[in-house]
RNA sequence: GCCGACGUAGCUCAACAGGCAGAGCGUCCGCCUUGUAAGCGGAUGGUUGUCGGUUCGAGUCCGACCGUCGGCUCCA
């Protein structure tokens, strides 16, 4: 597949005392402000690029068509982003994609013109008069003047003094700090295209003007464009919520309720499939499974600091006998409880309690996507409790876990973030430092490229984001790994050392897939929704060329499953060519062809979903073939 | 929550400018007995998301609500 970084999210902020595991998210244009704020150069390109400049160039030459089109528009901000470029409008009635396809027209007549990009430093005067219908320049201009800070709103570079500068083509003039491309006529007329009009605050804040913004995207080449439409259009084949209903596999129905998710038996299977094998590795791996209710009274959520911290995102409570109890958020606060059962010994840690924790969470309705933003799910969590010195093995340890565990869902490519101390935090210095350290050097055996977000952690703790890429070259928060210095206070959570007196224990959140609902939504589009082998519900479908072939359809099927296979004979009134067609758009992995040929010879033909075709070979041979590729979690 | 678009049969979509709601696929019933991605015929299928309003007449116009989509914001 085409490379394209991904449309990545920050961070996800998850929670407060499980920040991320919920690792709830959809994947967002990236915000360039934000990508250059991080000098993150893998979103895109890099200021003084080539591409960056066109992009750059594309947006006015943009703006000056909007301007054309609606002489009163009053123009915000619009910079290059991952794939292209934006720019914002304050107009007078929404734009139609009429309206786009007359602004694309117009904006490759200013393309030809080769009109030169001129720039120009300006007085603080000049400028406010060169804007004075402008409001949102003029607010841009009294910000880079007052706090330095450049048009979108990042300090300026080390160095460089508050100077401004606009750049002028043909007739249209913006505050801009560019670069630029020499002229108009550098912009390759062919290669880029405005995409869609969306809603967007003035300065990405809720409380200020709802503005218009056009997406564009801009390449070097044609082709380059092409492959960037391809790519789009790959996405959107790929996307899970038209897969999850072509195959069965969820639904999310208003009659039931927005982002509650209702698993059909096809993907209930698969995730059968992947909870069995990912439970059986927590078993391997020292975890202990507990079961915990879904409602808890108010005390609890008082104790954990939710209901001072979280409220938002938490459910009204019901009354129970004149108490009030509230559905969880969260697995943690049950979890403390379990260890608080009884006296801890040192002896005894660390203690891994993991649960498939199906929590319920607030999110206002415009967020909701499929299943990757949803307001119940299952987290694959965990909560690791254990001795100082015990810490540093322990996260050593989860973060392997972790990656086992991503690579057996066939992710190989991973990203890490590590999110360090912020200025307002609890816990001492040392823990912290040790923390983070013990973080870090499990970063580093592991040999995963991360980044240090200085300052990002939570207030409770540090923690690592590790983000997944999927075949698409877009990246995914899942997997969190947060310590929490908090809630071991609020609980009072102790064990008794080997002094006899009483300890606090370190306490860690994990989860590495996130929300199952979520982490099955980026399998469907990672895989297209042809998961590998041993996931498939059906992996072999029988198919008779004509019904006095039945029988010996169904002798196989017999024998595929005695072979535990999972095997399924076509007996239906169709042709077999609507047969296989039928197997084919369901991704079944191996169809198998049986005619007059086979059962004389007591043989089968082998087509797989990929086309590859065998014809003639024992049954043994596919048996062989299927329980090698499901033991090896191989796609065919 | 905000801006915009949208909601018609199980699915994908059509219905000029307010005038009898339609097609393909699916499903069901027949026929066909077939060699690697759709055989043929027939039947079935709808209070046009919900509620209210305008009109002689509403899928179409207006309002509210529910939901979906593209973004924004949010995801201490």
């Amino acid at each position: 597949m085409t490379p394209y970084t991904a449309h990545t999210t920050e961070p996800v902020a998850g929670c407060a005392r499980e920040e991320g595991t919920m690792s709830e998210q959809k994947p967002v244009q990236a915000q360039q402000t934000k990508a250059q704020g991080r000098g993150n150069g893998s979103r895109g390109p890099g200021y003084d690029d080539e591409l960056y400049r066109i992009r750059h160039s594309a947006a006015h030459v943009m703006a000056q068509a909007v301007l054309e089109m609606f002489p009163e528009a009053k123009i915000a901000i619009g910079p290059p982003i991952e794939h292209g470029f934006y720019y914002d409008f304050d107009l007078p009635r929404p734009l139609t994609p009429e309206d786009l396809e007359r602004i694309e027209a117009r904006m490759r007549e200013i393309i030809r013109g080769n009109h030169p990009f001129v720039r120009r430093e300006v007085t603080p005067e000049e400028a406010r008069e060169l804007f004075k219908n402008q409001p949102y320049k003029l607010e841009l201009i009294e910000d880079i003047l007052s706090r330095g800070t450049d048009e979108y709103g990042n300090p300026l570079p080390e160095g460089e003094r508050p100077v401004l500068t606009v750049y002028q083509h043909d007739t249209f003039v913006d505050l801009c700090r560019g670069p630029h491309v020499e002229h108009t006529g550098q912009i390759p007329v062919d290669a880029f295209k405005l995409l869609n009009v969306a809603g967007a605050y003035w300065r990405g804040d809720e409380r200020r003007p709802m503005l218009q913004r056009i997406y564009g995207t801009a390449w070097k080449t044609a082709k380059d464009l092409r492959r960037y439409l391809n790519w789009l259009e790959e996405v959107k084949k790929r996307d899970h919520r038209r897969l999850g209903k072509d195959l069965d596999l969820f639904s999310i129905q208003p009659q039931l309720g927005a982002g509650l998710v209702l698993w059909h038996p096809k993907g209930g299977f698969i995730r059968h499939q992947m909870e069995t094998f990912a439970r059986e590795e927590h078993l391997k791996h020292g975890y202990q499974f507990v079961y915990t209710p879904h409602i808890g009274r108010s005390w609890l959520w008082e104790t954990s600091g939710h209901l001072e911290f979280y409220k938002e995102n938490m459910y009204a409570p019901m009354d129970i006998d004149g108490q009030e109890y509230y559905i969880k958020p969260m697995n943690c606060p049950f979890h403390i409880l379990i260890y608080k059962s009884r006296v801890r010994s040192y002896r005894e840690l660390p203690l891994r309690f993991a649960e498939w924790g199906t929590v319920y969470r607030y999110e206002r309705t415009g967020v909701l996507h499929g299943l990757m933003r949803v307001r119940g799910f299952t987290q694959d969590d965990a909560h690791i409790f254990c001795r100082p010195d015990q810490m540093p093995e322990e996260i050593d340890r989860v973060l392997q876990f972790c990656l086992h565990i991503l690579r057996s869902f066939g992710f190989s490519e991973f990203e890490a973030y590590l999110s360090t101390k912020p200025e307002k935090a609890v816990g001492s210095e040392e823990m912290w430092r040790d923390a983070e350290a013990a973080l870090e050097a499990a970063l580093q055996r592991a040999g995963i490229p991360y980044e240090i977000d200085e300052g990002g952690g939570a207030f409770y703790g540090p923690k690592i984001d590790l983000k997944l890429k999927d075949a698409l070259g877009r990246s995914w928060q899942c997997s969190t790994i947060q310590f929490d210095f908090n809630l071991p206070e609020r609980f009072d959570m102790t064990y008794v050392g080997e002094d006899g007196r009483e300890h606090r224990p370190y306490m860690i959140h994990r989860a590495l897939l996130g929300s199952m609902e979520r982490f099955f939504g980026i399998m469907i589009e990672h895989y297209a929704g042809a998961f590998p082998v041993w996931l498939m519900p059906v992996q072999v479908r029988v198919i008779p060329i004509t019904d006095r072939h039945n029988a010996y359809a169904q002798q196989l099927v017999q024998r595929l499953q005695a072979a535990d296979v999972r095997a399924e004979a076509d007996l239906s009134d169709e042709r077999m060519n609507a047969k296989i067609r039928r197997a084919q758009l369901e991704k079944i992995p191996y169809m198998l062809i049986v005619g007059d040929k086979e059962v004389e010879n007591g043989t089968v033909s082998l087509r797989t979903r990929t086309g590859e075709r065998e014809n003639n070979i024992p049954l043994e041979a596919v048996v062989e073939r299927v329980q090698r590729v499901v033991a090896e979690k191989a796609l065919i």
